[in-house]
DNA sequence: GTCAAGTGTTTGTCCTGACATTATGACCTT
DNA sequence: AAGGTCATAATGTCAGGACAAACACTTGAC
């Protein structure tokens, strides 16, 4: 059911400072995701297209190429290339609580329940890859939402990485102070699981005790591979779910 | 603390049908797992290393874009190329539990509990991206280890798609049925959360009622966006979670 | 002594050109 | 009419070159 190729009104600005394939990619998703292009439908070959646009020909693949990585695109050889024919349309990101919650429509809100600095223990002097007795910034927070709370948030810094004050610390998240302090967020290794409520945990999420609670481990990396957050939360079954899309590579 | 750069034995065979980007990427990718490119050692710069290996530039960028994709190498302008610095390793990927449990050195066995085709759910025809009384294949598994019971693993298929005999599928995994059968998984939506086991999944699992589970919802996609596979995975919280690597797209 | 300007190195972007590989459909043969 | 063969069209791979931009370091001026 391969339709003819689409004539779309594509332009490139060359006097502009962003990367020409980058202003061709960001165009042909801006397509796909209005409906412009419509799943399924072939994009013209490549050749014809840099012709058409005054590029070369890598040039155009490099853009195609990108929307390909985000799983936007696919390539048959010998056919063409066509947009991806489902519902799948946001790549993967490295999700915080807070702009979640922002996302769903919820106004987050967070109470700062201790924050100190100490020798860190076994365990998360390992995830951080730091000395084992190395001093770390451990801060505690209760996250709600609509005066419900949400989650319970435990994080180690290592010690100089960032100022945690606690009153910004209660207006934002977390990623978005280390993003403002110049911190590149890069991946993360992420560890999900379940248990039940302890008394402590049930008195402070208003849950029952022995409640199902969603846990999630995680150790944060940031550009130049340095481990510079390791988190351990719990949050209410009742409340939240983890939603992930994930991309094969060959 | 930069250190110079490595200075390793690569070597490209241009007589093999693997493209040479890729055998370079191969050999960069296996001497930085075996630790012969250290963590934050340089690689060299892109220039020298082509003409050292006999390739053009762009090849060799193939070769290192590849690995920085995988978040294996970091760039940095006006420094060079360096491994990245931290235990990050493994590239996201979408994970099957029985391959889970084979590289956990586990003894994956299934139990088929039913498997019928029948009208699909409104729910499910809408995750498969079907229309609402299509017909779908419905498969009810049992997923043990050593003996002792892991997850309720229920997934819905388009019709046609497959042949799933259950002798089968009480040998090896979905995901490697598909790719035997010429399917290409490409991606996966996927929702993660927590609830208590009722009296049926108690009984079947082996834990208490009302003992904490594990719920995974998930859509797999081919690599032309068809909808595949919609699953929906009960695990007992006691025996397994997930683990992920993140990657954030710049 | 400190800050600013300059210089060199390295990756980032873009070009042109060529051939290989593969999927599709038309044509021819059986 | 059914099947295999071949041309065509598209992406996949690779080469070699050129200039731009960013970063680290050195040099110079104050």
């Amino acid at each position: 059911m391969s339709t003819t190729p689409v004539h779309l009104a594509l332009s490139v600005d060359r006097t502009s400072p962003v990367p020409l394939y980058f202003q061709l990619a960001l165009q042909l998703e801006q397509a796909i995701e209005t409906g412009r292009l419509e799943p399924g439908s072939l994009l013209g070959n490549e050749i014809e297209l840099a012709a058409r646009l005054g590029l070369s020909r890598p040039t155009v693949r490099q853009a195609i190429g990108s929307l390909v990585d985000k799983g936007l695109l696919v390539r048959r050889r010998g056919v063409g290339t066509q947009v991806v024919h489902s519902q799948v349309k946001r790549p993967l990101e490295l999700t915080s609580l807070y702009d979640d919650l922002l996302a769903a429509g919820q106004q987050p809100a967070t109470r700062v329940l201790s924050s100190a600095t100490g020798t860190a223990p076994a365990a998360v002097a390992a995830a951080l890859g730091v000395a084992p007795q190395a001093e770390v910034v451990t801060v505690v927070r209760l996250r709600s939402a609509h005066a419900e709370p949400i989650a319970r948030m435990v994080n180690h810094l290592p010690v100089g990485l960032l100022d945690l004050p606690a009153d910004a610390l209660e207006a934002t998240g977390l990623y978005r102070l280390m993003r403002a302090a110049g911190i590149t967020l890069h991946s993360a290794r992420q560890s999900v699981g379940a248990r039940a409520a302890t008394a402590a945990e049930a008195e402070l999420l208003g849950e029952a005790v022995g409640a199902p609670l969603l846990t999630m481990e995680r150790v944060t990396f940031d550009d130049r591979g340095r481990a510079v957050e390791y988190g351990s939360h719990v949050y209410r079954a009742s409340r939240y779910s983890f939603a992930f899309q994930l991309l094969v590579r060959p």
